[in-house]
DNA sequence: TTGTAGGCGTTATCAC
DNA sequence: GTGATAACGCCTACAA
């Protein structure tokens, strides 16, 4: 069913259609009426992909993300699209999986299927190849990165500051008398797992000057299991640790199952603190201190920023950060 | 960039250039490898939007789904995802919100996008004002119902056997000894919250006769909250239950927590059990016993369907039934 | 108020 | 092997 048939059927061309498709003045109420009837009764839906060859915009973000099952992220995806949905634009949604190449691939898609915007989720997205991805497919459209940034004059970017957030953690630890700590982080490759890092050994030192010993066990995989080796390995390699913290709220679940396993009580003989504050630091046992690095707040300031941008008044901030703040439960 | 634009560069015509980019034959070996390299040269990305509008196909599935933050049905819509861009598909996922006008509006919008075929994840689309949507908007094209089914001719559905898994539950608790129940559930809108409660009804009648009494708890809020209140008030009114049964696992959560509030040690005072098997089953404590109602296989299942669909050889079976098994952790 | 014509970027069908 | 030309469904001047 297109304009041309229902044009046809109510005797008017198809322009007065597209009119009144589009609620645009100029046509006759009584011919209007008629139009909207026809439209009803057939059930008329427009083809955005044709509207979208002539007007240039689809009114369709696209949102790359490596892994959708990623709790954390999720959330803030779920945001975006409920409010970029309530201003009458669709998300598509791409898993781009754990590679350079395939997020670099997804940028191409995107092209591909013409989004007026693209945003990216997750720090994972900082890097060259993307980068480079962004110059060749989309340069002049706007992308928005979550929690990363490239230095690129049509890219935006929304960061925390996990690093001093995790000196924080650290502070907190101290504060609570903990002495011998470690640090369980997933995947280094990741801006945001290096910095965190960082943040995790200026703390220390700030806290306990430069040779008390502390321990990080890195690259470990991004679930349970992850932490839970980890832990396993931490406790019988340096059995005095009292205080851990998780680059992940998910890695901070499986060190909660290793310390329970050794015997030990949470919080009696170790601290421990995760980071994303996501649904899992209540779900699980004791509940857990997390270090919210704000992903919702950080999604509906991407969102607003988007649409400002796509309206015509984009911002000419290039970057901002928002601050990190510790929930703290029953781990602490 | 277009394909004018190319062509023009190669001294060449459109026609080329597009055999080029769709790797048909029929163009001189030394002009394709021309325009190949041009087409690099300039970044060249095909307009999709374009190409759909001829060949009637965009390469793209809809998603539906209520709530992408709902990590059992994410689990499903990564799955498929992974499958069907394998295959060359992108997925245009959208939420709908918890209402079913919201869930029509979303079959209306997956029309305007003209997607090649159309997932609902999850049961709350087994409704008539649904139905009515997929006949205004979607008469022709495959429609896939995960957890579900609507009786039309372009829809095809996979379900699993929660209710007699329910069941199956119910009999797993009375041989561990459980003879006080209580099952608690989340919105009994759902088609799949009615028939879980039936399965969980007629496990009762068949374990224990007709007059023992059971509790049944349900229209709780889907979060651990709900779970919480719910198992909180069950304890105080009849504090002889010894077995639970949640729809959900993350109500199950907050079951586990109110349980152990009360001072009651699971499983020796009282067995839960959830469904969904997610994994919150393995971040609680302790490790929860869920139902697995097979989403992932499901999901590939539908996967399959669609692509077999598109490709011509659609499967004549309407409707098929997936087995849930239960994985038994530590609650029971 | 209405209709005609051109064009958006692509593919498909013909001639050449 | 190559290039016009006509769609695809829609919007937008511009003309009537």
């Amino acid at each position: 069913m297109t304009i041309y048939d229902i044009a046809k059927k109510a005797g008017v061309s198809a322009s007065s259609v597209s009119r009144v498709v589009n609620n645009k003045p100029g046509v006759n109420p009584e011919t209007r009426e008629k139009i909207k009837k026809l439209l009803k009764e057939y059930n008329y839906v427009a083809n955005e992909a044709a509207r979208g060859l002539v007007t240039k915009s689809n009114r369709m973000v696209g949102i790359l993300i490596s892994d959708i099952r990623s709790i954390h992220l999720t959330e803030g995806v779920w945001e975006i699209t409920r409010i970029l949905s309530s201003k009458g634009y669709c998300t598509l949604i791409l898993n781009t999986g754990n590679t350079d190449e395939g997020r670099a691939e997804g940028v191409r898609t995107m092209e591909e299927r013409s989004v007026d915007a693209l945003i990216l989720m997750g720090s994972m997205f900082e890097n060259p190849r993307v980068q480079e991805a962004i110059v060749q497919y989309m340069p002049g459209k706007p992308v928005f990165i979550m929690n990363g940034y490239l230095n690129l004059p049509n890219v935006q970017g929304v960061v925390s500051n996990e690093r001093s957030g995790i000196h924080s953690c650290v502070d907190l630890l101290a504060q609570k008398g903990r002495r011998r700590l470690c640090y369980i982080s997933d995947n280094m490759v990741r801006i945001s797992s290096r910095s965190k890092k960082l943040g995790f050994q200026e703390g220390i030192r700030a806290n306990f000057g430069d040779d008390t010993p502390y321990y990080v066990y890195e690259n470990v995989s991004a679930d349970m299991t992850g932490g839970f080796g980890a832990m396993m390995k931490a406790l019988h390699e340096h059995p005095d640790i009292d205080g851990v913290i998780c680059s992940m709220d998910i890695l901070a679940c499986g060190a909660l199952q290793a310390i329970r396993e050794s015997g030990r009580v949470v919080p009696r003989d170790i601290s421990v603190i995760g980071v994303d504050n996501s649904e899992f630091a209540e779900t699980c046992y004791p509940r857990l201190t997390s270090l919210d690095n704000m992903i919702i707040e950080s999604s509906v300031e991407i969102s607003t920023r988007v649409i400002s941008n796509l309206e015509g008044s984009p911002s000419s901030v290039r970057k901002i950060m928002l601050f990190t703040r510790i929930m703290e439960r029953d781990t602490t």
